[in-house]
DNA sequence: GGTTAAACGAGACGGTACGTCATGTCTTTTA
DNA sequence: TAAAAGACATGACGTACCGTCTCGTTTAACC
C-alpha cells in the first residue's frame, strides 16, 4: 500500500488566486492511474487525493462529484477516432467501432467508461450529466455518419435514433461485460445490420 | 425514514440447525424494497439488514456479497415473458422487448437490473457470474427465437451472436440511461433491423 | 447565515506601502462580531476574513495567530473600570467586580475573554503572552487596590499575590462557567473574605 | 509520526453485541497519552483513534463528543484525594489543595482538566455537562468540608457557595495559567482566607 | 429426554471513504 | 508594497457502510 506520491515530489502550492494546472493534471493522472490499477472498486476521492498528493478540497473545488471527475478523465484521453465518411455507413461504423474498442482496450479508458456508467447508476445527477452532456458530445461524430447516410438516402431519417441506440448499446454491452476482445468478430455483422437499408 | 421492521413484527428466531425460509424471504423482500425506494445508491447490506430485521451475518451466511443478493432478488421476480414464436422474428422481438420493458418499468426490476450491472463493474466475481450464469439463463428464450429464425433460414446462423448482442445492448442502453419510457418508439425499427435478412 | 460583508461594502484596497487602518478596524470589528454571535466555537480566521471582507494573509500579516487577534479584540473594548480607592478594600473590590461583570455581560467581552483563555490552553505562546503581558497589564488597577490596602496595614503585604489569585480565580470561575448572572449574589461575601484582615 | 499501535498488537475484534472493555480501555489510555504528550492542541478524535488502534465510530458510539471523552479520561485517573475532616477547615483545604495540585502535576490530569475547560468554552453541551454533572460530583468532598465547618459554626452556612467558588477559582487560575509549581506558596494564605470566620 | 449443533437477532469491532471546514502558506492582480 | 482574492496541501470533523466477530437464544436432530 502507501501509494507513492506519484511524480510530483516536492510540493505543489498555490500559484495565486487561480487554478493550478499542475494540480489539475496531477489529479487527473492519479485518477487515471487508480482506475487503471484498481478499477472502479478502488476509485475513491481519498485514493485519488493520496495518489495525486492533492488535498480533497482541491478535488471537490473543481469537480462536484466522482462522475464529474470521471468524465474529465475520460475526456482527457480523448480518442483520436477519426470519422471520415466514406459514403458507406457500414464500413464507417466498423472503422469507428474498431478504433473505439482499440481505444478502450489499449488505455485505461475502457475502465473509466465502465466506472462512469456504474457511477451513473447510483447518482441521478451523474446520469443526467451523462445523458445530456457527455453522450451528445461524444456521439457527435457517429451521429454525423448516420445523418450523412440519411442525407444520401441510404437509411430513413426517422430511424437515426433507433440505429444510434443499437450502435451504442452494442458497444456498451461488450465493454460492460469486459468482452471486447472476444466480441470483435461480431462487429462486421452487427454494423451491417445497423447500416442496412430499411427492409421491406 | 427509519425503515419500519417490515411485516415480520414479533421476531424471527432460529428454527434449528437449518436455514430459516422466513428470514430468507424477509431479506429478499427488504432488498427489493430498498432498491425500489432508494435505488442502487441506498442499497447496502446494512440497510437491507435493518429493513429485514435480520442480522448482517445471516445475510453474509447465505449470500457471499451484494451482487449475489442482487442476482437472487432479480431472479426472484422473474418476468413471465412468454416467447411464443410466431414465425416472424421481428414481431417476436418487439413483443418480447415490450414485455421486458414493461416488466422493468412496472416493478423494481429495472432498478435491480441497473444495480446488478453497476455492481458488476466493481466486482470481477459478480461480472463473471453475470456473464457465465445469469445472462445465458436469461437469454435462453430470446436465443431460441433467433435459433428458430435461423432454422427457418430467415437469418444466417453465424450471425446469431451478433444479433443477440445488438438486442441485449439495445435494451441495456435504455435501461441504464433510465429512458425506457422515452425509448419505446425506437423499438419497432430497431427490432426490424436486428431481425432483418442479411443485406446483400 | 452566509455572513454579510459587514459595513465595508465597496472595497478596501491597499493604501500604499503601509498598514491600512480601515482593514485593521474591519478585521477587529468582524472578529468581535463573530465572537458575539457564535462564540469561540465559530471563531476562525476564515470566518473573520469572510466577515471582514479581508484576505486571510492580511490577517496573518498583522496578527501572528488567533490568540494574538483575540487579545487585541479584548484590549480594544477595554472596560473603563475606574478604581477609585475608597479606603475600604472589600468595598472597592465589590465595585470593581460588579463593573467587570457588567462589562463582561453587556458586551461581547465575556465571550472574548473565554475564547482567550480557551485558546491559551492549546497554544503555549498564547499562554505565555496571557501570563506575562496581558494579565499584569489588566491587573494593574486591582493590584493597586491591594497595595494601597497593604500600605494602610489592612492586609499583610506578603499576601497580595494570594489574594490577587483568589480575586482572579473567583472571576474566572464564574465567567468560564457562564454563570455571571447567577453568581452575583456571591460577590459581597467573597470580596469580604479576600479583603479580610489576616485571621488570627 | 505513525504513532505505534500501543500495546494491543494483534487486534481487538468485537466480543459480541456489547461493549468491549479492552477497546474502552485502549481508547482512554490513548486519549490520556495524547493529552500527556501533545496537550489539548493535539487532542483530536482522529489522533486518539489512531493511537488506540480503534475505529472512530467506536469512539463516537460511546462518547458523544470530545468533552465526554475528556471527562471520562479525567475520571479514570481519579485522584485518591482523601478528605478526612480534621475539624480545621483551613488545614483541610490546604491538605486537599496540595493533594490536588500534586495530582494535577504528577499525572496527565492537569492537562486533561485544562483541555476539559477549554472544550467547554466552545461546546455549550460540554459546558452544561461540566456544570451539572462533572463539577458537583468532583466537589462533593470539598463541599463536605465546608458543610462540616458550617455545622460546627466556623463559617456561615449561607457563604458556602461563595467560599466554594473562591476555592475553585483559585485552583482553576493556577492550573489554567500553568503555574501550579510557582503558586504553591500562596496556598496557605489563600486557604486561611477562604476558611476564615466571617469578619465583622 | 437431555445434549449437541447450527441458525438466528443483535450489534460492537477495526477500517475506509464520505463531503465539509479550518489551518497557515503561497501567488497574482490591483491600487 | 500593502491589500484582496482565493487556491493550495494538510488534516480533523462526524457519519455511513464494509465484512468479521462474538454473544445469548431458539429450535431440530442425535444419542
Amino acid at each position: 500500500m502507501k501509494a507513492a506520491k506519484a511524480e510530483t515530489s516536492p510540493r505543489r502550492a498555490s500559484i495565486g488566486a487561480r487554478r493550478n494546472p499542475a494540480s489539475q493534471a496531477a489529479i487527473l493522472a492519479a485518477a487515471r492511474a487508480v482506475l487503471a490499477e484498481e478499477g472502479y472498486a478502488g476509485f475513491s476521492i481519498d485514493a485519488v487525493s493520496r495518489r495525486a498528493g492533492a488535498g480533497k478540497p482541491t478535488i471537490y473545488r473543481w469537480w462536484k462529484n466522482r462522475a464529474d471527475l470521471l468524465m474529465e478523465v475520460y475526456a482527457a484521453e480523448k480518442a483520436v477516432i477519426e470519422a471520415v465518411p466514406s459514403g458507406d455507413l457500414a464500413h464507417d461504423l466498423v472503422v469507428h467501432t474498431t478504433a473505439l474498442w482499440g481505444f478502450w482496450c489499449g488505455t485505461p479508458s475502457g475502465r473509466t467508461f465502465r466506472a462512469l456508467l456504474a457511477e451513473a447508476q447510483s447518482d441521478p445527477d451523474a446520469l443526467a450529466a451523462l445523458r445530456e452532456k457527455f453522450l451528445p458530445e461524444r456521439l457527435r461524430d457517429v451521429r454525423g455518419l448516420f445523418s450523412a447516410a440519411a442525407a444520401r438516402g441510404d437509411i430513413p431519417a426517422d430511424e437515426i435514433e433507433a440505429r444510434l441506440s443499437l450502435y451504442l448499446g452494442f458497444n456498451w454491452f461488450y465493454v460492460l461485460t469486459d468482452q471486447l476482445e472476444a466480441g470483435q468478430a461480431s462487429i462486421p455483422a452487427a454494423m451491417r445490420l445497423i447500416a442496412a437499408p430499411t427492409p421491406r
